[in-house]
DNA sequence: GCGGAAAGCGACCGGTCGTGCTATGTATTG
DNA sequence: CAATACATAGCACGACCGGTCGCTTTCCGC
């Protein structure tokens, strides 16, 4: 619970500038009391992730790997990740895309678990679109890799906007352009 | 001077967690005579906003303009955004895109400039499409502002992973997926 | 050569930060 | 019932923050 109130502050005042003292506040706990949980700041930080993470995993990866064919899965790792920006879990946007901006630049830990993070979400995409080739739903020519860039590119976007404005026209031009490019890599 | 440092400086330590003692160590002043100039940190985070958008003018806009048709100031906008991000004049990537994340649920002046100096860049790459169709080069089909979204995404996240692994392949898939994107919407 | 404005400096303020150390309660266990 | 383990609170610390103040230096117009 604690953790929770941390990664959606986190997205809000950002990894770094989330304060003890106020998630402690926000938890309806001392300083202290808060503190002696966790051995330092950087272990919060990193638990912090872990508990984001598992948002990810419970409300965008496990139900979209639960689809028979790959381009669903594909279809529902996006609509997912949509659909979580565009709700109120996280009133910063995109925990991992503040996380990381904010991190990129300083090495340690806290970086290199986002790094594997954010690795193992790209590689989620683009083995969705290796699946697609393999069962003959996508062309040849689709590179994995740079389908799975593609729409990563569209998704982050679409985070940033709409944490910005708050207009969901942002997101629905993410899924257009995930609809055309899916529709561009098909077969039929 | 002092503000093209700050610019550089805020894109690794942020807008905000640049400190005005750190900033004048690097400029080589004393914190209270560089403080002298700006009346307080906000004023100074605005003077480097503006310092930043004169580099971005400068080395990519004004002559990505001066090319003769649409489609070239289009692909001399996004080259030169992926030019510069390459460079080493920031070396937390790119300065609004660090900015902006950070500030994203911060309002006031900071965050009201960086949303117009945001909408400016876009309207840059959307103007540029609206040519390209006007001129014929374009498809009618093509919308100006979901092209200029799309382009926008493919800049932005190479210079999310740019910043974060230094690998030109990225930057690389960029120039891919714009290259591409262009040939689905000419006419020819 | 001189006077005043301007620029730059060091010291300092109140506040917040992360982080230790210590005490107090509160269960659990023998 | 006593003793031990653990969770939480209180408090103080050093560091750093943005910001202020008064002093010194520098420079320019006369």
């Amino acid at each position: 619970m604690i953790l929770d109130a941390a990664a959606r502050l986190a997205t809000v005042e950002g990894l770094e500038g989330l304060s003890i003292a106020r998630l402690a506040d926000k938890a309806g706990f001392s300083k202290s009391g808060l503190f002696a949980h966790f051995g330092s700041k950087e272990e919060l930080q990193l638990a912090t992730i872990e508990a984001a993470w598992e948002v990810y995993g419970r409300e965008i990866i496990e139900p979209a790997l639960r689809e028979n064919d790959p381009v669903a899965r594909l279809r529902g790792l996006a609509e997912g990740f949509l659909t979580l920006i565009g709700g109120d879990v996280f009133p910063g946007g995109c925990f991992f895309a503040s996380a990381t901006a904010e991190f990129d630049t300083r090495p340690g830990p806290v970086l290199d678990r986002l790094t594997v993070l954010d690795d193992e979400w790209m590689r989620n995409l683009s083995e969705q679109v290796s699946a697609a080739r393999a069962e003959g739903l996508f062309r040849e020519t689709v590179d994995p890799e740079q389908a799975a860039f593609d729409i990563n590119a569209f998704l982050h976007l679409a985070n940033e906007r709409y944490t910005l404005h708050h207009d969901a026209t942002d997101l629905d031009r993410a899924r257009r352009s995930i609809n055309a490019y899916l529709s561009a890599a098909a077969t039929t």
